[in-house]
DNA sequence: TGGGTCATGTAACCTGTTACATGATTAG
DNA sequence: CTAATCATGTAACAGGTTACATGACCCA
């Protein structure tokens, strides 16, 4: 139960539509979880439902009318509970498609996995760089209370990630070499 | 759609029991893919009922029945396609509930954050000394051919994931020390 | 006599993915 | 004129999680 919690930790930063909610999802928490936007809606749905949120219409001339969120204080105590609650151990693990393939590749000729290595580098050193673009604009914002000192640790987790992750396919590559 | 194909390259190595799968699955593939035993159980039905594998019941008298898989020739050429089709930009992606909580943990004060990050740095020590034991297994198996090799490499992904967790913890314990 | 292993699952529910639908305004 | 942006979703399906059920054998 995480994406309830994502959205709740966003609409504590103040009231927002569905639509933004969704925009703002995907710049900051889509490194590390990722949401389609019919479930954002669906979510938004079951939470009005428990009672953690509340909307009201706003109707607009210019635009489509929108629906704006704003959490309750039963919202606000979940948010509370939900960080506070201790659950580190069962949080961390690793669920990546790619290492499933990798442990299969016996089945394929070398070449194949070696070419197949570089693309991932590739990807990665891509992600690499739009994670130090995320570190400078947190930094950016270190005068605007703790809050940001926190999305840049994420921030840093990713670098440190992606970082790990090219030098070990660097590794991986070689180590392949030796094997044709 | 990984499970189904996990579950082919296990098949891969040999006829098995859905029991036996669910073991051997827990064992090998289950550092970087979780699977319940009953979603196994249900992803066998459903691959019989596309013709990826058959069944056969082996009677026993001692213990009770079981029903042993094996993969067809459609399921060797699905797991064929499955490795050799080339998702790696699709597959690379960080989804970490543990990041998530972070995210919003200005909300909390310092000194628990401290804590909950001393918490998760162990954890990762935990983790990592399971896999150190793993990729000494691997490296006994050196003279299999070349399956154990790739299995040693999502073993290295493995360690250098952890050790990339504990340092970065560090780090960010470091940073959390000069906010108080 | 109680717990562990062997061996099979079902049912209900929750979460994630994909595709589709509507309709207005605004900028190039 | 066409594409993008604003703003809302629904429907169907796939995949993941949790809880429950059965029953025999073996070992302490």
């Amino acid at each position: 139960m995480s994406l309830k919690h994502g959205i709740l930790g966003l609409l504590n930063y103040g009231p927002t539509t569905g639509y933004d909610l969704d925009k703002t999802f995907k710049e900051s928490l889509n490194f590390f979880w990722q949401a389609q936007t019919s479930q954002i809606y669906r979510e938004l749905n079951a939470m009005e439902k428990q009672g953690w949120i509340t909307s009201e219409i706003i109707i607009q001339t210019d635009k489509p009318n929108k629906k704006l969120y704003s959490m309750t204080d039963t919202g606000r105590d979940e948010l509370k509970r939900w960080l506070t609650f201790d659950s580190v151990a069962e949080d961390i693990r690793v669920r990546d498609p790619f290492l499933v393939k990798l442990f299969f590749s016996g089945e394929l000729d070398v070449e194949k996995n070696i070419e197949t290595m570089r693309v991932f580098q590739q990807c990665c050193e891509k992600e690499l760089a739009e994670i130090q673009a995320t570190i400078e604009s947190c930094k950016q914002m270190k005068n605007m209370g703790n809050a940001p000192v926190y999305w840049g640790m994420t921030a840093y987790f990713g670098r440190d990630y992606y970082q790990m992750c090219i030098s070990w396919a660097d590794n991986m590559m070689k180590e392949m070499e030796r094997m044709k």
